[in-house]
RNA sequence: GUGAGUGUAGCUCAAUGGUAGAGUGUCGGUCUGUGGAACCGAAUGUUGGGGGUUCAAAUCCCCUCACUCACCCCA
């Protein structure tokens, strides 16, 4: 017969990774409520048109790489590529601008696209995110890539970098975009078959090129820097200024364009050197018209998404700090029910034990007590049972020691 | 979607075109109230799948599938 594998891109999460999953999920709900973020969840399905919409049907991302399909009463729906669209999706049909404050919403959760999976990259994955709403400041741009970042710092990513540009809005995006297609225009056969057809749909993204050639004519293209408007100009020193408060360091690279068309103004990406080619940890940047865009009202928003599977290829081994385990050994086979008995009771106290029902001497459950790595054995044995007593023996240093039955409750306290 | 590399025991990997092996893990024993060692023994494979060349294919050729990395794209 024929063996079903796990569908191509995703994965099954067990023992030793799963241990840094449930780390990092715990540092997130953790942190990220000290700037009074709030948890949300939506579904992991949504119209295809909200995606379309929301993140631009130009993209690579929406033209090639959605899992779309159609239910069975027709309709037209997408596995969830990125969380923001629904994050908006959702506080417009809530009516959350009205009812949440501050507007600050968290989540975590797997997210689907259809690529090549390679290093870094799977079809379903996972990431952790945060979005502002109706903050309009520099200041909370500052705050947001500050969070970003100390988060990683503070489970202990190394290596880190921060990349900062201004992507423009509007008002000064436009005048930008004319004269960057007109160089391209003018360059256009020195440039990569890719580059030559982005000069028209999407000029931003030659920049994104990694071709040598490409990138060697395109440091002399128009600059967004030199472009930005007034407020857009201000808007960007004030983040820099603010960041410089923060004490985060960064550069300039305005070679950085996000790869969803809803960004204006601050874009903002943390990369990695330690990773393979898809080396970026987190990303986002300020969407001012994604809500309105999408039937909300003129409210402007604030966000980022980071990649889960990434940071965890770079997250040291996860010290576990779970209680200890016991493992209830009985010398022989009618001594096992007295086993079930004691297992029951601390199952009952909450404490993590195990008993071994197939084992039929004490060696072997001592055997297998130390390939599990447990900390503490009970041993039950006729001495014991007659004397109302339990040898206890510490499986890491050897040491035996035998108490009293009504001692018990009081050494787990003082050992578990 | 494009390209390159790799598929052999649960895991890590050997095997000039000539009997499919080792280490490790698993199970049992030496050892019926005491685990990390040692020694002895056992089980496990359609060599990813299909076709072809050959007296003979894990090995050479073709197709296909899967995995890995890179391009692309992005978290």
């Amino acid at each position: 017969m024929k063996r079903i594998i796990a569908p191509k891109g995703t994965k099954d999460i067990f023992l030793p990774e799963i241990e840094k999953w449930q780390y990092i999920e715990e540092k997130i709900r953790g942190y990220f409520p000290r700037f009074l973020y709030k948890e949300i969840r939506t579904p992991i399905f949504e119209y295809s048109e909200l995606f379309q919409r929301g993140i631009g049907t130009e993209t690579e991302v929406v033209q090639k790489e959605m899992y779309t399909f159609k239910d069975k009463a027709n309709r037209d729906l997408t596995l969830r590529p990125e969380n923001t669209a629904s994050v908006v999706r959702a506080a417009i049909e809530n009516d959350l601008f009205n009812r949440v404050y501050p507007l600050r919403f968290f989540y975590i959760g797997p997210m689907f696209r259809y690529d090549k999976p390679q290093k870094g990259r799977f079809r379903q994955f996972h990431q952790f995110g945060v979005e502002v709403f109706g903050d309009e400041s520099a200041q909370v741009d500052a705050e947001v890539i500050y969070s970003s970042y100390d988060f990683l710092k503070e489970i202990n990513i190394k290596d880190i970098q921060l990349h900062l540009n201004s992507v423009g809005c509007e008002n000064c995006r436009p005048k930008f975009l004319r004269d960057l297609e007109a160089e391209a225009e003018k360059k256009k056969n020195d440039l990569c078959i890719d580059c030559q057809r982005k000069i028209h749909t999407n000029p931003l993204r030659i920049f994104d090129c990694k071709n040598l050639k490409c990138i060697e004519i395109s440091n002399d293209f128009p600059k967004i820097i030199d472009y930005l408007c007034e407020e857009c100009g201000s808007h960007f020193e004030d983040v820099k200024s603010t960041l410089s408060i923060f004490k985060v360091k960064f550069d300039i690279n305005s070679r950085l364009v996000r790869g969803l068309d809803y960004y204006t103004k601050t874009a903002f990406e943390i990369s990695s050197n330690q990773l393979g080619a898809q080396d970026a940890l987190l990303g986002g940047g300020r969407y001012n018209n994604l809500v309105k865009e999408l039937g909300g009202a003129d409210i402007s928003g604030m966000g980022f998404a980071a990649g889960i599977e990434r940071i965890i290829l770079q997250l040291d081994d996860a010290k576990s700090k779970k209680g200890k385990m016991i493992f209830i050994a009985y010398q022989s086979l009618p001594l096992m029910n007295k086993a079930i008995q004691l297992a029951k009771s601390l199952w009952d106290k909450g404490y993590r034990a195990y008993v071994d029902y197939n084992s039929k001497n004490l060696k072997k459950q001592l055997k297998k007590a130390n390939k599990i790595g447990i900390d503490y054995t009970f041993i039950l044995g006729e001495d014991e049972i007659v004397t109302k007593s339990i040898s206890i023996k510490n499986m890491k240093d050897y040491e035996q020691i035998t108490i009293k039955q009504e001692e018990l409750d009081k050494w787990l306290k003082n050992n578990i």
